[in-house]
DNA sequence: ATCAACCACGCAATCGATTGCGTATTTATT
DNA sequence: AATAAATACGCAATCGATTGCGTGGTTGAT
């Protein structure tokens, strides 16, 4: 006995004695077929819990109504509310998203790169690995015109769709804040400096300190590998133990910063007096641990948003591989107690 | 001049002078290709920058290669720490996860239902919206043997895979506690009582009441809608307020509980003395904040991994639609200072 | 020498929906 | 009245990979 499967046009053909073609064109509501018939087809394919194939549909349509996701980690914050705002922009225009992470490792990014062109997502956003240095995994979407957006992690090597926010006047800003505070050895936990963000980061501590006449010290520029709590605060103690320790520590995220100013309550170090700190992202953590983190909005959700849209008008507009947007969103910095020390 | 397409199996083909069969065959290392021609082919594939699409095999072969997850809101921990699980354990057996988001809305997971079933998923992870009393949209994915697993969120009216807690247990050792301490008024901000979860721990918060001698009383149940902090905040000042006011509060995540205790330290209530705060879920948050949150381990990346390979299972096993397996992982309380009165 | 068992590969159908082109019947236009 | 235009639908190819069945040619066993 054949195995039974889904119900299909075909099914639906024979039983109103039409052609398939006939039942494709009513469901989808195709104006050279009668009202009535259409009705009526209608009706019989929800008798039958007739399900549509987008599959097959997509096969024959050469598209398919996937977004594909490449992320770091799916649960972090800032990662979240990028998903959340893909997701939230895709799904209402009848478009899934697909998720992979690469846990900032370069062979799992090309690993889902693979996956991601060979589903055939219509489109593809990334926020790239920490590890990630080449970026030849890309270049099967582009030359198969799939639209690729980078989010957040940026890289000025490829030319195509970015969404990000400006890293230099963010860390400019940030750190002009702490020299306002009156502090004077500022530190940086940065990320590793190929990864473009970090490097703009420490583009723009290195140019507030120089406007202001402070000189920017080497030994006062930490680049995090994982950049996880853990780290965080070993750098610290590294600084903290230099000859000369710092007044001020700019951390390129939240995880870190909190971090400090938990082992800074342990260790009996005064925030900010002693130690004014700051983060980045503006995690719900921030406005909870005490005292409250200094930190910049990174618009994430904003981020997910504009991605999807960009994916979504690049197929709309039929838009060619050359006409790339370059989306900077606004950042603000969020003056907590961690640095007030005026 | 026709547009130019991916390669195909019949391209090169076409070039080696052989048919797509073949191609095929030594693609996937079928053992009835000569060895020399599998490894020239696979040269020639590269060469041509081939790409396989996986659509035209999954309609072949009547699957796909991705789960779908319908959950509440991404950017939630728990539930980014439940698709994080799924997600790594389905990539690396080669599968992608489709993900959507319902807000907790009836509606929004009825079309997600749809839109899975559409794409033709080979399994269906969900997290029950709150607002989802009907589950005839799960039908479709039973009727064609779609396996269904439900996470956390689960319903006793449907048989299927489940992978939660033992939400009365975990309540009532979370209440024992609070009595343990020399609490004697303990109210709960639960979830709305007919989503599962809830109705749950509130039974087992109950039970350990009454064990102990303390009546139940309906006043201090309060049976949130959007379990958010305000909502938290709200629900405190109203309890508060009350003839007796309780003197400790176990809330049904840690959202609440966090807003809860910013709230008591601006209005000048004593944490765990005046009132005693008890979360859920254990977000990293709780033991950021001052005082430490008490709150009870909620495994969900561990849910996540586990619903994945049920899925996974369900496929290579050949489970039919009666071997449902019901899979409960433990939880664990964490003491820590907001409810710590000896 | 003979029959079985492989080996290495091709043919053509198949998965399910879409669509360009063609046809036959009406309706509208001038 | 004659041509144009719209209506209502069917035929068959197509998207790209998979696979059951079939066919010659080898190898091995008895």
């Amino acid at each position: 006995m054949k195995k039974k499967t889904h119900v299909t046009i075909y099914d639906l053909a024979q039983e109103m004695g039409v052609s398939p073609s006939t039942i494709s064109r009513a469901l989808r509501g195709h104006h050279s077929i009668s009202h009535e018939k259409i009705q009526s087809i209608i009706k019989l394919a929800k008798k039958r819990n007739y399900i549509p194939n987008d599959m097959a549909a997509n096969l024959r349509q050469a598209t398919s109504n996937n977004i594909g996701v490449i992320t770091t980690w799916i649960n972090r914050n800032f990662h979240a509310q990028i998903i959340s705002g893909v997701e939230e922009e895709a799904s209402n225009k009848g478009m899934n998203v697909i998720i992979l992470q690469s846990h900032d490792r370069y062979k799992d990014e090309v690993e889902n790169a693979k996956a991601l062109i060979n589903s055939r997502v219509s489109g593809l956003i990334v926020s790239l690995a920490m590890e990630t240095k080449n970026y030849d995994h890309f270049t099967p979407f582009f030359r198969n015109h799939i639209p690729v957006v980078f989010v957040d992690r940026v890289t000025s090597e490829l030319e195509c769709h970015k969404v990000h926010i400006d890293n230099v006047k963010a860390a400019y800003i940030a750190t002009k804040h702490l020299i306002d505070q009156g502090c004077t050895r500022i530190a940086h936990l940065s990320g590793q400096r190929h990864r473009e963000n970090y490097k703009l980061r420490i583009k723009g501590y290195s140019k507030a300190l120089k406007d202001h006449g402070l000189e920017v010290d080497k030994k006062y520029i930490y680049e995090c590998d994982t950049k996880s709590a853990e780290e965080g605060v070993f750098a610290t103690q590294l600084l903290l133990s230099l000859a000369k320790p710092p007044d001020a520590i700019f951390c390129t995220n939240d995880t870190m910063a909190v971090a400090i100013l938990q082992y800074c309550k342990k260790a009996g170090i005064k925030v900010p007096q002693q130690l004014a700190v700051m983060g980045f992202n503006n995690d719900p953590i921030t406005s909870i641990i005490e005292p409250n983190l200094t930190t910049s909005i990174n618009p994430g959700f904003e981020m997910g948003r504009h991605a999807a849209r960009l994916i979504l008008d690049h197929q709309r507009l039929k838009w060619t591989n050359k006409d790339f947007k370059n989306i900077v969103l606004d950042t603000e910095l969020i003056v907590r107690e961690s640095t007030k020390r005026k």
